[in-house]
DNA sequence: CGCGGTGTTGACAACAGTCAATTACTGTGG
DNA sequence: CCACAGTAATTGACTGTTGTCAACACCGCG
């Protein structure tokens, strides 16, 4: 979709002016993708994306990033995911936060410590204040739009994974989050081809599929015997898309119209 | 919380001109009690919901309401939820609308269908459209505060959801759901002491917690052979909340900052 | 070389789903 | 007033999926 004035949009990463400016192309790549894929990026729209990409902030692995009060960001690389620790220890993943995504999905309040946000690997945010004030005003009309649907996309996300815990089987809801996450990499760029890089533990993957960590193992086993998904070195081959997502019962998201 | 604002502002409720006016005193009720738990309200807002209680519209149980595109409505007497039908004639119910609730959480899209909410009793909804045009407006602050804070509410609902459906066993799936439609409701002035009306069938509640009718009858039972719970004549006593609390690994939400 | 983290596999136990039969409660019409 | 059908709730017996425990392989690293 808007494939032209994407890659206008995205004729500007060939610019050498970004380099020295310190900007990441990749970072840009990602937010200009993202924002993109719900309309077309007018100039202003598009230096506000450039603004925001030049000042990264970098998290390691295992780092907790907790809410309170803070103004909100957006990854533009590295994977996260939002938790609830439990009593007895175990741990659900309640969203995969990935590049493109804010970190805290919406406006968010100073919860009771039980959720947090963990970096997964290391981390690339940039500050999203500026993206949110923008909404308010009327210079980026169309940016306004595509936040609401960011965070109606977020909302339907969280559908998904109450379907799959509530009425998935354990390989249902593996092939369901792979398609899924497929999904949402290729909408900034990074999967193509049912190819993607994967960077969790088995563990991480029980936590966000509620399930134990060798029951996620036996369904990948029988799926790579199946010949329908391959995992290697981090990472997933989708092999046969139909049957895969006949499997889990998945479809695509189809056209969005905002309300 | 904020005892005294809202005990001034439910002093409206005793005025005679209510009945003359054609509003129901109980939506009124909702309305008021839901709104003023965030923040006092103002006269203005007072006035704003006293409107929207005059134009009540009501629906018959099973009657889908179907989201594209239509204005946003609050439910003020009445359960409502939001399902996702699936491909094998299961129904998992991503969310229970109670009065005081938004019918769609949130910016809603047109999405494919799958997503759709069901009136489970006869339902009276009001037009939300004032109150959300009154966000961006700066007539009611505290109006557009309450309404991100309500936002935020729902997607850690959300949140709670996929923990029980994630992570907790029969029992604890349900005694959760429970305690957390305990105090949903008193929140609107619909539940006390433990005790508050649930119109929910088995196979509803099955649809809730993913799993299926006879198991949650089976969950029933046993816990009111432990006495920790009555559900008699669609009427639930929650017995020993302490004990029951610690069973969910529910604690009641704590204090709501804004960010 | 030993170590910790991760992935892999098997055996068994615990939990939840399915099927089926029975009961209780409603509203309807005779 | 009763018989009846339809819905919902309840219970038992059995099956199937998933969790738990344990052992082992693999790998990078000090």
């Amino acid at each position: 979709m808007a494939a032209l004035p994407r890659a206008r949009a995205l004729a500007i990463l060939e610019a050498p002016a970004l380099h020295s400016a310190g900007i990441q192309p990749s970072h840009l790549r990602v937010l200009t993708f993202r924002f993109s894929s719900f309309a077309p990026l007018t100039d202003a729209e598009s230096g506000l994306l450039q603004d925001l990409a030049g000042a990264a902030r970098s998290y390691p692995p295992h780092r907790d990033i907790r809410a309170a009060g803070t103004p909100p960001r957006m990854i533009v690389a590295g994977w996260a995911a939002q938790c609830r620790q439990l009593a007895n220890g175990q741990r659900q993943v309640i969203s995969l936060r990935l590049p493109g995504d804010f970190v805290w999905p919406l406006a968010q309040l100073s919860s009771p410590s039980s959720y947090a946000v963990t970096a997964l690997t290391e981390l690339e945010t940039v500050d999203a204040q500026p993206l949110v004030g923008a909404l308010a005003g009327p210079a980026c009309p169309s940016l306004a739009r595509t936040a609401r649907v960011m965070a109606h996309l977020d909302y339907m996300l969280l559908g998904d994974q109450i379907v799959r815990l509530g009425r998935q089987t354990v390989t249902e809801r593996f092939v369901h989050l792979m398609l899924e996450l497929h999904e949402r990499l290729a909408q900034v760029g990074l999967a193509e081809d049912g190819c993607f890089a994967m960077p969790l533990t088995l563990e991480v993957l029980a936590g966000v599929l509620g399930i134990s960590v060798v029951h996620v193992n036996r369904a990948v086993q029988q799926l790579r015997r199946d010949c329908l998904l391959e995992v290697r070195d981090g990472t997933v081959m989708l092999l046969r898309r139909e049957r895969l997502q006949a499997l889990a019962g998945w479809a695509p998201p189809t056209g969005l119209a905002v309300s």
